[in-house]
DNA sequence: TCTTCAACTTACTTACAGGTAAGTATATAA
DNA sequence: TTATATACTTACCTGTAAGTAAGTTGAAGA
């Protein structure tokens, strides 16, 4: 690969950005290429058709997941800043022109994709829930958290409150986040 | 109009389950017209253009909410049934293929939307919000509910939960919506 | 120096999107 | 009986989507 070029990783972050902010049937090669200078076909040269543009949407989104929650996964830790992390995430994605989530938007078409698509979006979904899972579990061990019901369902409730919550957040303003942000923390008991 | 032709109402119909399947921009005039029988042409005559037909789906999803709630509104009575009606309804939805809810679908494809849609489906929201609100207050008062913060806010964050359980729930099936539901009934202090 | 390869561009194709203008069939009203 | 309105169809338009095949350029290796 030349070491001018970073071509490949424009089109990733145009695309990521464009998938979140109009869902997968709401951008074209052409929202690509043309605000990067380069021709569509530079773009089917990298990614030979959409849903390879997508597959590794899902692969460097994913990545980013496992970065952030590699170190508590392994080695566990206080989970408010977790949870805190979190929410600090959500809204900086909103407020950089994300307003829905990846999960989300694949959720939308998802008649459309590939299963090697759907097994990525899959797993991706499997590890936060995991993640989140772990977070609520110690959590609540050290009695940072107060909650009934398992941790699993916990965590997921959480994660579709969140998903929902971007969405309404786009309707009704960020305010909407940070309100439902401090209902999760209500809850889970948490009084700070 | 003519009392044999209910195209119209036909249009709508497929119209509304396209958009809760696929998005707005995941269906065409094509994918209304051909499985009806009639010609593009004959849903532009109805609606000329799509935001038109995004509109009276809207006004007609508006009706449904005002006629299953407005009851409750007027006269109050048990708060929990009305909870478990808004669970039912969901699940029917997405066993009927309508996996995804409409201010969801609407909020991917935010930026196309006209004025008049957004102002349309804020209201639609608005109402939404201020039923839950509703039942919270009241289930809190008959002690039905158990619940810290306001009354409002929990129900945007019951209503946002809901949201992002249907893209879950499309994604790892329908278990996940009763898993929710659950945990919603859970952190209600809802014990049968 | 010649070859080769990566990273593109140019120029094209096919398919389909939303939308429109003009024509047509049927029912009703004057 | 004729006019008129409703509810369409036919035939078309422009724009844009994803995708492809063949050509170009510039750097690095043999």
């Amino acid at each position: 690969m030349s070491p001018t070029s970073n071509t490949r990783e424009q089109i990733i972050d145009k695309a990521f950005q464009l998938m979140l902010q109009r869902g997968l049937n709401g951008f074209s090669y052409r929202d690509i290429s043309e605000p990067l200078g380069v021709k569509n076909a530079a773009i089917h040269y990298h990614f030979p058709n959409k849903m390879d543009l997508i597959k590794a949407l899902i692969d460097e989104n994913h990545l980013v997941l496992r970065r952030s929650t590699s170190e508590f996964m392994a080695y566990g830790g206080p989970a408010r800043p977790q949870l805190e992390g979190l929410f600090a995430f959500t809204l900086n994605q909103c407020q950089c022109g994300r307003p829905i989530c990846m999960v989300g938007a694949l959720a939308i078409d998802y008649d459309d994709l590939t299963d090697e698509i759907k097994n990525a979006n899959d797993r991706f979904m499997k590890d936060s829930v995991n993640w989140l899972t772990r977070v609520m579990e110690i959590g609540r061990d050290q009695e940072e958290f107060h909650f009934d019901g398992d941790a699993a369902s916990k965590a997921v409730s959480i994660l579709a409150m969140i998903q929902g919550a971007r969405q309404l957040a786009r309707v009704h303003g960020l305010d909407y986040l940070e309100k439902i942000f401090d209902q999760i923390r209500t809850d889970l008991g948490i009084k700070d």
